[in-house]
DNA sequence: TCATGATGTTAGTGCTTACTTACTTTAACA
DNA sequence: TGTTAAAGTAAGTAAGCACTAACATCATGA
């Protein structure tokens, strides 16, 4: 009698569909232009209901950004792009890049929309984002500088600026501006920057 | 009798400040946590003084949005850059345009935090940073592969990506981290970045 | 079959907000 | 000095908001 598992499997639904609701909206109107009618009613409940899953308002934003935050490692990645040609292996990189960015288009609104409301939260998500790839990138470079294959620059550097080119392509493409990107465009993109990043790094 | 200039005058000076204070609370709680209460006290005038001079709220935020969305052309630079070593140029290009980020930094703020609300006027802020920068960087560097100093990459690409390295910088560390950047980290950044961007593309 | 837990329905509370009305104060200027 | 334009003061309105209380429905499962 403990645990009615269909009740709490239904519950867990719903509460999966109110996170989610919360994430679109909240992504669309931003915190203080959503409000927990509309959301319940994405979310295809009652207004009450969304109460009875979480305390308050607040309650389900930071729990939105708590389950959505989190992202599965790159450094896998690193052995074998160790084995690729270079302009390959930024291609590559910068691929997967951007389409973890697309992934998380949703989160990264809010996170511009709110970066003055919750600035400690912000600066989270964006080290989850950011901080991992760029070590795993940076020790990728300095590896193939001391290889001889790439000039001594600052490793560091090289791999914010890298990620800054797509970051910023990113931005403007697909969040200010809401362009529908085709795959070939996206193809020609990586093609062009990361012909120009790799000129620019190697001896 | 036709205008008292000194009323006048002060009128134009209250109303300049509703301006300037709602600039800067836009920027600090977006326009929803904005209320038209703190807007007046910060512009230390009454509320109702703020409706005397703006229809709504809504009519002032696109006022602010208008008059500080203008900005001076650099198409003047374009003989000046004309006469110095390439990398000395990109370095200069790079120092206005941060300067330029920098000082509009409460606007761009509106813009990401209002870019859903107010998609059109977020583009518009947009193109009127971008555009004439882009152009004017990629006729730039057309000229040098017709000179034969660049290669043969695509000029808009390029262009896009040497702004695209600095916004991005722009972005996450004065934008998303706030934090203060020394003049000294500023100027390492822009060799670092211009090192491998000049070297990228020269032929 | 019937107790239980999840959800729905309806109505409402107290607070905040954009905006208004009516009247007063202040200072420039003819 | 008296008129006028700009700003202040005070009180209030209507709407929307997060959140609550009371009760009804319905499917699950012992």
């Amino acid at each position: 009698m403990k645990i009615r598992t269909d009740n709490a499997e239904k519950a867990r639904g719903t509460r999966e569909k109110l996170l989610e609701a919360g994430l679109r909206l909240f992504s669309e109107k931003g915190y203080l232009g959503s409000t927990t009618k509309d959301i319940a009613l994405r979310a295809g409940v009652a207004e009450l209901t969304l109460f009875r899953h979480f305390s308050s308002k607040e309650a389900l934003f930071k729990e939105i950004i708590n389950s959505y935050t989190f992202l599965p490692a790159l450094k896998g990645l690193l052995p074998e792009l160790q084995e690729m040609a270079y302009e390959d292996a930024l291609a590559l990189i910068a691929k997967k890049f951007l389409n973890r960015l697309s992934e998380r288009r949703e989160l990264i609104r809010i996170m511009y929309s709110e970066m003055q409301l919750y600035p400690s939260k912000v600066k989270e998500i964006y080290h989850n984002f950011i901080d991992e790839l760029t070590r795993t990138l940076a020790s990728y470079f300095e590896h193939l500088q001391e290889r001889g294959v790439l000039r001594g620059f600052d490793a560091e550097y090289g791999a914010k600026a890298f990620m800054g080119l797509f970051f910023s392509y990113f931005n403007t493409q697909e969040l200010l501006l809401k362009k529908e990107i085709t795959g070939a465009e996206r193809d020609k993109l990586i093609k062009q920057y990361v012909g120009i990043f790799a000129r620019g790094t190697v001896k």
